[in-house]
DNA sequence: GCGAACCTTAAGGCAGGGTAAAGCCGGCCT
DNA sequence: AGGCCGGCTTTACCCTGCCTTAAGGTTCGC
């Protein structure tokens, strides 16, 4: 069913998760070190990590940070600890359920069907050209055109453009075209925005009072939409 | 930060989480029937839903499996009941995580951060716009349509609509709107939004007189209705 | 019937956005 | 090196649309 990475360094507990485990169908892996987890979730990443917080070779909230640092697996965490404090922690800290002991079997494989669950669906982008309406851009190529023919725009201008046909449909703030196309914290600093979608809609041939592609939504920001 | 949906019918308990989770910025939105909640997730999907089960109008197990069975909304239960076996069986019909009573709102909350990281990072790509009877908004585009028809709205207009439609069949009052879409502390300046709400309803196509969608209830504030 | 809450319209002011033009910087060519 | 040039930013000014405020009418509850 799934292929689990169970980190635990008493062996009782091992084993009886492991059998748990493996009589509902998973395949599991069991290590009793904190620095072999790590090491194997680089090399063979399992679809989730079983955490037990309080191992002999490094605390386990400090495994939980360096795995979530290196990887987005999916990882449950037990322990013995109930106080609130240490479980806001250890969920802030990149733990995707956490589980006290004791615990049946069925429940923890019933949390960890759910974690994988939501983890499960992933998302894929396409490098291909982009179109919207006669719009198209290539973003390997570099190149814009419009009703076939080949727009001239500088490099701002088609980071611009990328952005709001990435965006084709919404509303995108000054703000977010600051910090994503200038790479700039926001500071005010959002009259050079104006200025270039001005010469975006020139040379896409419209104007700000007679739009086709690029609408102004006072008070919020930019949107591109394919003209009707 | 995150649009909730609180479905509890014990009303000391909602009070209780509303105020938690609004002091560490989410907007809640709060019902006690399942059946108003199943109906609210169907036409203004939120980022998240907090299910209490042991609902009086419906067994909460079957609210969630209907939940479920119409969207992808992640769902966090909160439930007194701590047995194994009903612990499984939610999980199973499709809850994110399962929190018994009692908790603090510090670990609710960071139970809520860990399934939106999980369901954000998936599902990017879910903000559907949101329908009230035949009108429709759509948050990302900044866009209202009422029976297909666009409608034209300034930015406080949507904002103050957007709030509405978040909240429909809840009376809403001024204060809230203030704080909420106004962002200013209430000082009894609120004749503004007598103002907006009365274009809103010229945009609507409805009067004061004989309200569709937008109800006063005069004393405490107004309401977002579907019409019958 | 009185007061308060609410509705509607109109007028003024301001902020957000558009664009031209002037500075600024770095690359490129001779 | 010097000068030219394309591109990015900044400045300045205009304009438009929207928000607020004010004023007067209307409805509701008591």
């Amino acid at each position: 069913m799934a292929q689990l990475l169970l980190v635990e360094d008493d062996a009782a507990i091992r084993g009886a998760l492991i059998r748990a485990l493996t009589e509902r169908g998973h395949a599991v892996t069991s290590m009793a070190s904190a620095m072999a987890a790590l090491q194997h979730v680089l090399n063979v990443p399992p679809d989730l990590v079983l955490l037990d917080l309080g191992l002999p070779d490094l605390s386990g909230y400090e495994a939980l940070r360096m795995m979530r640092a290196v990887s987005k697996v999916p990882i449950v965490v037990i322990t013995a600890r109930d106080d609130e404090t240490e479980i806001i922690r250890v969920l802030d800290a990149g733990a995707d359920d956490y589980v006290v002991k004791p615990f049946g079997g069925g429940q923890i494989e019933a949390r960890i069907r759910a974690v994988l669950r939501r983890a499960g669906a992933a998302e894929r982008r396409s490098p291909a050209p982009m179109m919207v309406g006669a719009l198209c851009l290539d973003a390997e190529a570099h190149e814009a055109t419009l009703d076939g023919a080949r727009i001239d725009l500088s490099r701002r201008e088609f980071d611009l453009l990328h952005y709001l046909v990435l965006h084709a449909g919404q509303v995108v703030t000054k703000r977010d075209l600051l910090t994503h196309v200038w790479q700039m914290p926001y500071g005010g600093a959002d009259k050079t925005v104006d200025v270039h979608v001005s010469w975006l809609r020139r040379k896409l041939g419209e104007t700000a009072q007679q739009p086709r592609y690029l609408h102004t939504v006072r008070g919020v920001g930019i949107k591109l939409i394919a003209p009707p």
